[in-house]
RNA sequence: GCGCUUGUAGCUCAACUGGAUAGAGCGCCUGACUUCGGAUCAGGAGGUUCUGGGUUCGACUCCUAGCAGGCGCACCA
């Protein structure tokens, strides 16, 4: 229920019947026709730029089309109470009480899908977190994760079919270089070797010797003399480790995903031979030359014939290869099998959420997915900016290779959960964020987590000084309320919800859900403090009983805040 | 050099997918606790939305040319 999309079908249904009575000239296409909310300044609850639409076609003002229009509205629409036009030339329309009854009404008795569309249902794939199972997860990762969490919950609230999933690149070099640590930790373990810190190909972090205690303790009858002898052995042991500590991690956050495709799997069942023979018939695989990028230093460069995709025709700067100088196949050659068991697994959407330093890659995989699938915008690659960690004032720099970085234990340990994410999603996921670990700590009450919160819990105070359970259903037998302005004005803020989770939706943009729940329970603590003052603004008057207009009202912000921050996977306790 | 991305109040950020006088928090100044929970509220000061052009009835938003920061640029993932 979107009162501003049920009443732009109102307009036009009234318009175009203008347009047969002649009255109006419609242009081509309505598209442009809005109704929205107006200004919080303004003292009406929806306004509409159709009159500025429709102004050229009709060679008139805006001024004189409104007077128009309004006698037209007036006269089809009963819940109007006052309409006006204003400058520039918006229609400003105020529904009567009986409206915003019909309002709370309809919320309170759709409280599980209040704002949920599901109009436009798809099956969405959405791939997050993939990070390199050579370790734990990092603030970094933590971001990406929590972003593709709350988005596939988006995508679910509207109805949509969803998958989460980690693809696990378990396959090249980094591996190697992974499994080869561990195995020098296992050594170090059981020959007292040292463990050569110098190596910067090595992973130096002390999990690694967790790791390596771990796979000692359960493989008691390996014989870990020689690496040859156990490298494919000791690679799953590993791999299978640290998958377990990001799995952890993952729980600790509030993520499950629903599948996890090893990238080893894919290069074993020759899936990268299918696609770039799939690609070599359309054209789009052939062997030839990269050119060395200008301006930066290419005195290694060696300019070779390799296997390329040609990712130019999808706009892209150059080729991109497929194949390394010693024939194995590059990490995109594996992405791209990846990315076709994707498409031939049926999805109308693909999403992919990346870290910054990844944003480069955009172009060719959405190429790819292009030239696989033959459509455009199959894949839609959103890109999480990095966590600017700051300690005391100072910005906290990490390290993977050092081992010296702030894991997602220590993160949830010390914050928290639902102060992570919900700090995390407040911002735009394409701008970096400073993460204040001492602010986030020792000042939890500046933290807007507990704003919004608090506003539930005030909520559920009132229920139980009324003896009712905030959980039940509302039982309100005269559905006739007698709102004042103040009341309205949070029921005003409540009839945008829908569209804040249509438009976070659309543009992927979770952000916007915190926001708005700050918003709605800024409304409501205002008016909660107007009640110290006057009496008639309180919840519960002197005799412990509650009016049938305030239990809506509250069931209906409570109704909100509950699913938005369900959407972002967020706890609403009852006390504080 | 090329590509992507960001630039809004002192600081950190929003801005309803092109709308009205650009809004919050923090910080600063002033005020409200015998309360349905002060983890709250009311008020004040604070702006050339990086710059120049363009499109539009209308631009923080779109286009274009710059400036500044970040990220990336074969045989890593």
């Amino acid at each position: 229920m979107n009162i501003f999309e049920e009443y732009k079908k109102k307009l036009i249904t009234i318009i175009k019947k203008a347009e047969k009575d002649k009255l109006l000239i419609l242009p081509e296409n309505l598209n442009s026709v809005n109704v929205d909310s107006t200004p919080p300044k303004i003292d009406f609850d929806i306004s509409t730029n159709v009159s500025m639409v429709l102004a050229k076609p009709n060679n008139k003002s805006p001024n004189d089309l409104a007077k128009v229009l309004i006698e037209l509205l007036k006269k089809e629409d009963k819940h109007i109470d006052e309409i006006s036009f204003a400058k520039p030339g918006f229609i400003n329309i105020k529904f009567n009480k009986n409206y915003w009854n019909n309002f709370a009404n309809k919320i309170i008795s759709s409280s599980h899908n209040y704002g949920s569309s599901g109009k436009d249902k798809k099956k969405y794939l959405v791939e997050f977190v993939s990070a390199n199972p050579t370790g734990p997860l990092h603030v970094g990762h933590c971001r990406g994760a929590i972003l593709g969490d709350v988005i596939s919950n988006l995508l679910q609230f509207n109805q949509n079919i969803v998958e989460r999933e980690y693809y696990v690149n378990d396959h090249g070099n980094q591996i190697s270089h992974f499994n080869y640590s561990v195995y020098l930790r296992i050594r170090e373990k059981l020959y007292d070797e040292k463990f050569p810190l110098d190596n910067p190909d090595l992973y130096p972090g002390d999990y690694l010797k967790d790791i390596a205690n771990s796979i000692i303790k359960n493989n008691k009858d390996t014989n870990f003399q020689n690496f040859k002898d156990i490298e494919n052995h000791l690679k799953k042991l590993s791999i299978t480790e640290s998958l377990n500590l990001i799995k952890q991690n993952l729980i600790d956050l509030g993520i499950k995903h629903d599948n996890f495709v090893s990238e080893t799997n894919l290069v074993n069942d020759k899936e990268v031979e299918k696609v770039i023979e799939k690609l070599k018939e359309s054209k789009h695989v052939y062997t030839g030359k990269i050119k060395a990028p200008e301006g930066e230093d290419n005195s290694k460069w060696t300019e070779r014939e390799q296997l390329l995709f040609k990712s130019t025709d999808f706009g892209d700067d150059k080729d991109r290869a497929l194949q390394k100088s010693d024939l194995t196949w590059t990490y995109f050659a594996s992405d791209v099998a990846y990315h076709n068991t994707k498409v031939n697994r049926n999805f109308d959407k693909l999403i992919n959420i990346l870290g910054a330093d990844h944003a480069g890659y955009i172009k060719r995989i959405t190429s790819v997915v292009e030239a696989i699938s033959g459509e455009k915008n199959k894949l839609s690659c959103k890109v999480s900016q990095l966590v600017k960690l700051i300690k005391d004032g100072k910005p906290f720099k990490m390290s993977k290779r050092k081992g010296d970085y702030i894991t997602v234990e220590d993160l949830i340990e010390q914050v928290g959960k639902d102060a992570t994410r919900f700090i995390m999603l407040s911002r735009s996921n394409d701008v970096e964020l400073d993460f204040d670990f001492s602010k986030v700590k020792e000042k939890s009450k500046d933290n807007p987590l507990y704003y919004v919160q608090y506003c539930y819990a005030r909520i559920c105070s009132v229920f139980r000084n009324i003896k009712l359970n905030i959980k039940d259903e509302l039982k309100i037998k005269n559905q006739i309320y007698n709102y004042t302005n103040d009341e309205l004005k949070i029921l005003k803020k409540a009839s945008e919800w829908p569209r804040c989770v249509e438009i976070a939706s659309n543009k992927l943009e979770p952000h916007r859900i915190p926001v708005y729940l700050y918003e709605l329970s800024s409304e409501f603590h205002s008016y909660w403090n107007k009640g110290k003052d006057d009496v008639d603004k309180r919840f519960i008057d002197k005799n412990n009983k509650i009016s049938d207009d305030k239990l809506a009202l509250l069931k209906v912000v409570s109704i909100i805040i509950k699913l938005g921050m369900k959407i972002l996977g967020v706890n609403t306790p009852e006390k504080m």
